[in-house]
DNA sequence: CCGATCTCTGACGAGACCTTGACGACCGGA
DNA sequence: TCCGGTCGTCAAGGTCTCGTCAGAGATCGG
């Protein structure tokens, strides 16, 4: 969930973008003049800020400049001046991008999305971990005790699909169907044999799974 | 000293900008289509990108799709086009900014400032240390026990999209696709002549390759 | 125009992987 | 006890993938 302050006079459009924002997923919070404005930021500390340069108190300006000593994130400049000459002020004061009024509502979201882009990156793919092994999502590496092992894609594509949700009882037919694809639903031999496959080469005692358990006549389970 | 790279079909616009751009300090450089464009842009590590959606051979997001999975840096859009639908794909394609023509120079130089503000680029270019070589991502430099190495712009493509992870497993299609471009996901056999020739110069023993190791079915994983 | 370098393409052997079948163990119900 | 069903194990076949080599085609600079 990200915040979003919005700097705006105008009542009308501040509640169009409330709406507009909190249907995209984002926090928002709201500002009717540029001194609230600094108050607010300071405050909440928004992941990124929409600014609105006509304000009945402060130049959109002021508020940039007040705002960039401390502030990290992305400024979105609004305006209903198409000039060159005051894109280049506002870009040069700190804004990162300059819209023009009136503006399409999916456009501001889409720039919005790209100045988020930017910050917080690196979304991690987790790595379960067991007392035995270790399974990294994003490396795509499995260790037993250490070392590395290697897994045929049939057999990476089985334990992520166990793997992905720890505890959770997965049917047959569901990972037939994510490993292997629709047609092969009652294959359910091709899920013994790599079962098999994927205990010896995990299991302390292949014999009597741990991690890897089944479920008879419903499914198999992975339990951490 | 930032680095430029300007993608655009016309002469006369590709000329004015270059002499804009280095009139600002900027280092530029060129190329008419996308399929140099990605050469370049692999080749040259510019720090921003500017880049024409209009291309003759490739669609400007294509060229997007490509550069995205390994370049980290700005990409500022021009297109003729301001239909609000095209500027929301292009943003949700990876692009930073996005400019209609005709475009005030002054106004692109200020998003290009913007651009290049909040990204120092040079953001830790790290240097890719084995027991037997050395990959230096920023001056492009392979040297094996101590002596330089000399790669072809393909090898060094394909070595930097694995050394940037290391560890990590990268599908073919991964790889296929930043360094051959996503017209390229199906020939993989590209990258099993690839891969001799970097091992045959970087291995110590290419049959029985230790860091450039292949995952049968899976892709290929720099392990240092 | 020529030569050098790089990229792409085809053929082949070797190896890895997937599939399939046979067989025994286990369990609950008749 | 017998019996059907499910599960686990093992091994072998065919298929697909991988590595290697060599040569044609494209590109660039002189």
């Amino acid at each position: 969930m990200t915040r979003v302050l919005v700097i705006d006079d105008d009542p009308q459009l501040l509640r169009a973008l409330r709406i507009t924002l909190r249907a995209a997923g984002h926090d928002v919070d709201t500002a009717p003049d540029g001194r609230t404005a600094l108050q607010q930021a300071a405050a909440v500390h928004p992941d990124v800020v929409v600014l609105d340069l006509g304000l009945p108190d402060l130049d959109g300006t002021e508020v940039l400049a007040g705002l960039r000593p401390w502030y990290t994130g992305p400024v979105l400049v609004l305006s209903a001046r198409a000039d060159s000459q005051d894109k280049v002020h506002a870009l040069d004061a700190g804004a990162d991008d300059y819209v023009t009024k009136p503006f399409d509502m999916g456009e501001l979201l889409a720039r919005l999305r790209a100045a988020l882009r930017r910050g917080p990156s690196e979304a991690a793919e987790p790595v379960v971990t067991t007392d035995h092994f270790t399974v990294d999502l994003a490396d795509r590496q499995v260790t037993v005790d250490g070392t590395p092992v290697r897994l045929t894609p049939t057999e990476w594509g089985l334990l992520e699909a166990l793997v992905r949700h720890p505890g959770r009882l997965i049917a047959q037919r569901q990972l037939l169907q994510s490993v292997w694809g629709p047609a092969y639903e009652k294959e359910t031999h091709y899920l013994r044999v790599y079962l098999a496959q994927l205990r010896r080469k995990l299991e302390p005692d292949p014999a009597h799974p741990r991690y890897l358990r089944t479920e008879p006549g419903m499914g198999y389970r992975f339990t951490p």
